[in-house]
DNA sequence: CTGTTAGCGCATTCAA
DNA sequence: TTGAATGCGCTAACAG
């Protein structure tokens, strides 16, 4: 019914091999021939069979992305990043090989969905994996990842995590979280602030754990992390969404109207923030200091603009693209970290009383 | 290497065809080999290797989305429906069959890559491709997506749209943007707005003409149509976002200071034309009042809540999700309308002339 | 209800 | 440089 190999085959009269070997590309061929299959090929307009060939070749050209949350811009940055180092030849005429299919698997933070994407995955024998995003702590869970990891790895498919800690059989790229998050705190310490308010992730979440491990690293060092200066009492966990934000800093003021200042886990949440201390006639930062994470595209441009710590999504999804694709040397241990980098600006001051 | 069905069945003292027949279930097995098998699946860990059944069986679990901007939550939300709408039995046990993969494909808003990944999922011999958002114009895309998209349907591809404008051979879901866009005009001018800027998206999508041509069929009705009413000078096109949502308030405003109004194509956009009114000095609803159209999640909690038009975009990429699986029946003629519902809030109010 | 028999379309030996 | 032959792992008739 569709046209197949035999058929150009045929009509470009040579054999089957032929016609295979001219469409992979990885074998000499004489130019005349090339040349003659390659009209073959377009005026039949065919399409390679995928199925078929990843049968034959024993593996396939899909690569799969998980994300936690397709509709947050951290994971479409990253998302669109990788799929954009899979195209070498974009435009390429039909049927010609080599492209690789980057999909996007929304697993919406649930471990469940997760495994199941895994599998679907090995069952495709995909090529490669890039897993985004903070990875749930469940020992269960973590497990049966670590497990399905190593099975794929085994059976050829790479495995590359990107914004997670490390597991064995999988390249990783680490972000920096614990480092900037640090940074971000000393940074409201430098400027004067004592009462800082913290609004965490889901706290299941390695990148939750991280970026408040950093905060309140900093809070200890500057000789706030004892129990009477609240530090347990000034956090508050909610999901990585601008609700969250919005209600968790309403609950933060009432436990201390008196804060000068409100870190949040990401930008997302920091813009929920920002709304809800204006909607309590706060003013940013005159009233409250306000930081976020991230860097996302709209929070240079936010009002007033964010203070938050940037992370290269751009650049790191791009490299776990190469990665996927073996075409970028691993890093030594197999695991590199991405730094990330304080941006002070307009949401962040004094606090009115150092004023 | 990897363990297959031949070596299922050897453990499980069946043939090849029993196993397959237990794992696809669709087919009469007695109950006891049935567990028998299964257990054989679970003691090996098997999982049925994709492509070999896809070229068998000449379909594959497959499913294809391809979004213009996969950061917005416009596509987030219906791509994520769509997902929703695969896995039947989610948590299914590893080798089990019957689940689709739904695959997000990020076009950028680019023609050729557009195609590109329509020439990869033909080549993946998908089961149904979704596609997804406003299309490109330009004739002769629009003819290479026409016959990309037969070209599917004819090898047994099922080709949904859904947020653009019909073609042959796929079935399609339309959304109501032109009435959408005209109601909410209606409702500025029922208002007392008599000068109403426009933020158009980008000049070549369909979704961007169709709410500008409702938009503009409402101010025609009003008898504000004509030249000197300067509708066309109060339109300014940009990209869906929020930056283009930002410089394009202060062109409006340099055009025309007295502007009462400015409706955005798209919530994401309203939210920058907030942001630069904001920084003018100017109090929205009181002095400029603000309308979008979508309403994306944060659009109902922004400050103030934002007047705009609510497409269910949900319920229509389950819909398309499951017009992609078959499990729905086709609309009349192939072609449904998905309705749009005006959303008054806080954002509009009459104008201050009119207080 | 279960086993046997053929391919599905392509990549890759091995010869020529 | 090219062709012929083989098998990847599975499904779908067809028997039994």
């Amino acid at each position: 019914m569709a046209v197949t190999l035999a058929d150009v085959a045929a009509r470009a009269r040579v054999s089957a091999a032929t016609v295979s070997r001219v469409l992979s590309g990885n074998y000499p061929v004489a130019e005349s021939t090339r040349a003659r299959v390659l009209r073959a090929v377009d005026e039949l307009e065919y399409v390679v069979n995928g199925p078929a060939s990843a049968l034959a070749a024993a593996t396939s050209d899909l690569v799969g992305v998980l994300v936690n949350d397709i509709a947050d811009p951290f994971f479409g940055i990253i998302a669109g990043a990788v799929q954009s180092e899979m195209g070498s030849a974009v435009g390429a005429e039909s049927g010609r090989h080599g492209e690789k299919l980057a999909v996007i698997c929304n697993t919406g933070g649930s471990p469940e969905r997760e495994l199941n994407y895994l599998t679907l995955l090995q069952r495709q024998r995909a090529a490669a994996v890039v897993l985004t995003g903070g990875a749930v702590e469940h020992p269960d869970h973590m497990a049966a990842v670590a497990a399905k990891a190593s099975r794929l790895a085994s059976s050829g498919t790479r495995v590359v995590l990107c914004g997670r800690p490390p597991i064995e059989d999988a390249v990783t790229l680490t972000f920096d979280n614990r480092g900037g998050a640090r940074r971000l705190t000393e940074h409201l310490l430098t400027l004067g602030h004592r009462r800082i308010g913290y609004v965490a992730g889901p706290a299941e979440r390695t990148t939750t754990r991280d970026r408040l491990e950093g905060h309140r690293a900093a809070m200890s060092a500057a000789g706030l992390g004892g129990l009477s200066e609240g530090v347990e009492r000034l956090t508050v966990h909610g999901l990585y969404d601008r609700s969250s934000g919005y209600d968790a800093t309403l609950e933060l003021l009432r436990r201390d109207e008196a804060l000068t200042a409100i870190v949040a886990a990401n930008d997302t949440i920091a813009l929920g923030v920002c709304a809800a201390l204006r909607d309590q006639g706060l003013r940013i930062p005159d009233d409250v200091s306000v930081a976020g994470f991230d860097d996302l595209p709209f929070s240079a441009d936010a009002v007033p603009a964010l203070t938050t710590v940037r992370l290269p999504l751009h650049e790191a999804g791009a490299r776990a693209g190469r990665l996927a694709l073996g075409r970028e040397p691993q890093p030594p241990g197999g695991v590199a970290m991405v730094r990330s980098e304080l941006m002070a600006r307009a949401s962040t001051a004094p606090p009115r009383a150092a004023k």
